[in-house]
RNA sequence: GGGUCGGUGCCCGAGUGGUUAAUGGGGGCGGACUGUAAAUCCGCUGGCUCUGCCUACGUUGGUUCAAAUCCAACCCGGCCCA
């Protein structure tokens, strides 16, 4: 945690983790908050960059938690540089990493990009939006590739006169790889340097990025001091635990909740996160204070689960979406629940059991469809299904009923 | 480029000619319990409308009645040397 001596505004310091250079003077070059008011005087927004690597289609909210801070800064009136990494993302980020990233193609990550801005709001009205899109002034979208793709190699080798092998070798991922004969190729110690050179390109005032980003936001103030720049401010997150209360959010591990979910799956998501997280969901992803909530844990995670859902659906669908929820766990549902429908019209009767889980793609394959009802889990109408050849002769038996996979799927059979 | 060791299912890791979807652990999923948490216990964990049939041990070919296991070439990685 940083010093509560340098006092910065309430909606800066929240969920902050790291500040570099942490100036302990007034002088605003080192400190801060005399940066933010010596911005302030004069009229002159701050530059603060956010770089995403579009490497994936979908955002989640560990990501949101740097977009929650940098929407803060834009509503305090500063310039958000959104710096879409369409060049890196090709090269792959080795942090965090223990092996090389796949390349991706320039049309993936164009893909990739354009369904990022709109999950993070482009389009919307702020009110809406994880990002301010619409006040002039307070959003610049920027691609690397537009200075990326254009360095020739006397400036490639100017870049990696900056950097070290030692330093690399250092930096925590690559020693891991390093010392455990992984690995690792020489392009990937280009990415900090790219990273770092982004900051030049945008001359930015500050950086966010996510603890594992102290290298990389470290080597974007020594490349801006290379080329004569006011070296920016770092500012680190914490990264937000995935759903398993273990390991990061990610995709590829599979226990995250994307921002375009809907507001059922998302709150049932959210409110059986294992205890050890609310605390910190409550602060890195809601406006409330942790520590003065009252109640039992399972409330707290219920509070947390309803604010963070009403952060993207909104109060009223959320608090529907607690009803719902609550009442499936229950088994109490009755028609009026808003379960998620699923069409059951495709299916050809008579059918077995396992057979329309699998086409109703509740499982990945029919083999795992088989397992699933052997093992006693799944129910139709609350009733356990024990055989997997069970056999339906026709629809009108399924029509209208509620198809229950494990403790959180739920489907309405429609025609 | 040379020497050497290695590449097994989501991950780690056994297996070195023949009861084989391949020991074990982790993870994951399901069940019981519970607060849809944690802890604990139990089951499952390649695919297929499945009493059977496919596909799998880096790739491709070969030897054999039989190969993850033997041979060859190739690809990829570690270490040492240059």
């Amino acid at each position: 945690m940083i010093d509560k001596s340098i006092t910065l505004p309430r909606w800066l310091e929240r969920g902050i983790i790291d500040l570099f250079p942490l100036g302990i003077n007034e002088d605003p070059e080192q400190n801060l908050a005399q940066r933010i008011k010596q911005s302030e005087n004069s009229k002159k927004p701050l530059r603060v960059k956010l770089g995403i690597d579009p490497t994936g289609s979908e955002i989640h909210l560990g990501h949101s938690i740097l977009f929650r801070k940098l929407r803060a800064f834009q509503d305090a009136g500063h310039t958000a540089i959104l710096i879409v990494g369409d060049f890196t993302a090709q090269i792959g980020d080795p942090t965090g990493k223990n092996k090389t990233r796949v390349q991706l193609s320039k049309d993936q990550v164009e893909t990739n990009a354009l369904t990022y801005l709109e999950q993070l709001g482009y389009g919307k009205p702020p009110e809406e939006s994880l990002l301010d899109f619409s006040t002039p002034g307070r959003l610049e979208v920027r691609r690397n590739s537009e200075w990326l793709s254009r360095l020739d190699l006397t400036k490639i080798i100017d870049l990696l006169s900056n950097a070290t092998v030692g330093q690399m070798l250092a930096k925590e991922d690559f020693a891991n790889r390093y010392n455990s004969g992984t690995a690792i190729s020489l392009h990937e110690f280009l990415y900090p340097l790219l990273q770092g050179y982004d900051s030049v390109a945008v001359q930015s005032d500050i950086e966010l990025g996510g603890t594992d980003q102290k290298f990389n936001v470290a080597m974007g103030r020594d490349l801006q001091r290379h080329f004569g720049q006011r070296p920016q401010f770092g500012l680190l997150l914490p990264i937000l635990l995935g759903l398993d209360g273990v390991q990061k959010m990610s995709k590829s591990i599979g226990n995250t909740v994307a921002l375009n979910e809907d507001a059922l799956s998302m709150y049932s998501k959210l409110e059986k996160v294992p205890d050890s997280l609310i605390s910190s969901y409550l602060t890195l992803l809601t406006d409330l204070n942790p520590e003065s909530l009252q109640g039992s844990s399972r409330e707290r995670q219920k509070t947390m689960a309803l604010e963070v859902t009403a952060n993207f659906h909104g109060m009223q669908v959320a608090l529907s979406a607690q009803k719902n929820a609550a009442q499936l766990i229950s088994g109490t549902h009755d028609s009026s629940a808003d379960i998620p429908e699923i069409s059951i019209s495709e299916i050809n009767f008579p059918t077995k059991a396992f057979y329309l889980i699998s086409a109703l793609g509740l499982c990945v394959s029919s083999s795992e469809a088989r397992r699933q009802i052997k093992g006693g889990g799944v129910r139709l109408d609350g009733e356990k299904i024990l055989d997997p050849n069970y056999e339906f002769s026709d629809i009108s038996l399924l029509q209208g009923k509620v198809l229950q996979l494990g403790k959180k799927t739920f489907r309405r059979l429609t025609f």
